[in-house]
DNA sequence: GAGGCGATTGGCT
DNA sequence: GCCAATCGCCTCG
């Protein structure tokens, strides 16, 4: 980890970085790590938020780049999002917990690591992740996002858990993280 | 206004 | 593997 990554990361085509910030530290009041898993939401598609048009709940996928879109997921998880041009976003799936690890076992009740941030809502809960945070600014506290420092090897395949776009290889893993919310195929 | 369905997770069979 | 929990949004009437 080393320098935050700038406004203009963000202000790219979303599937690249999604794939780019798989490696990129997350950290939010100090807690967090590595990402391992992403997912990318491109504005003209079907599997995205942003498809049908701009609504109260999505509103953050329209807004700047490099700003935060949380949602509530099946109406009691929260999922974090990397907001990059308008209408499309990248979800975070996972990360790798180094950081605050007191924290996140207080906030999940569970101390098993490979279970404290594998999967969009886990990950939520472990960083105190709410509707609070939708909107906000990546470069600014609480949050920290700092590019990786050293090379990462990525993983390209399917998306999860959604019914349209399944064949769209948008998914990005780090290659042999145990930290994953589900190994590649 | 009612009914159905998610970018999920944890618990039980 | 199945299912409930629970809220925002879509579809239909």
């Amino acid at each position: 980890m080393s320098d935050p990554l700038p406004p203009a990361f963000f202000n790219r085509d979303v599937v690249t970085v999604a794939r780019a910030l798989v490696g990129a530290t997350l950290l939010i009041d100090g807690v967090g790590g590595a990402i391992v898993e992403t997912e990318a939401y491109a504005a003209d598609d079907p599997a995205a938020h942003s498809f049908r048009g701009p609504t109260p709940r999505n509103a953050a996928m329209f807004g700047p780049p490099g700003h935060a879109y949380v949602y509530r997921s099946y109406g009691l998880h929260w999922c974090l999002n990397v907001v990059c041009r308008p209408g499309s976003a990248v979800l975070i799936r996972a990360i790798e917990p180094q950081f605050g690890l007191d924290r996140m076992v207080a906030r999940r009740g569970l101390a098993e690591p490979r279970l404290l941030c594998a999967g969009p809502g886990r990950l939520c809960q472990a960083l105190g992740v709410d509707k609070a945070l939708d909107g906000a600014p990546l470069d600014r506290p609480p949050f920290r996002l700092l590019a990786a420092d050293y090379p990462v090897d990525v993983h390209a395949g399917p998306r999860i858990g959604i019914s349209v776009g399944v064949e769209t290889p948008w998914r990005f893993c780090r290659t042999g993280s145990r930290f994953l919310s589900k190994p590649p195929r």
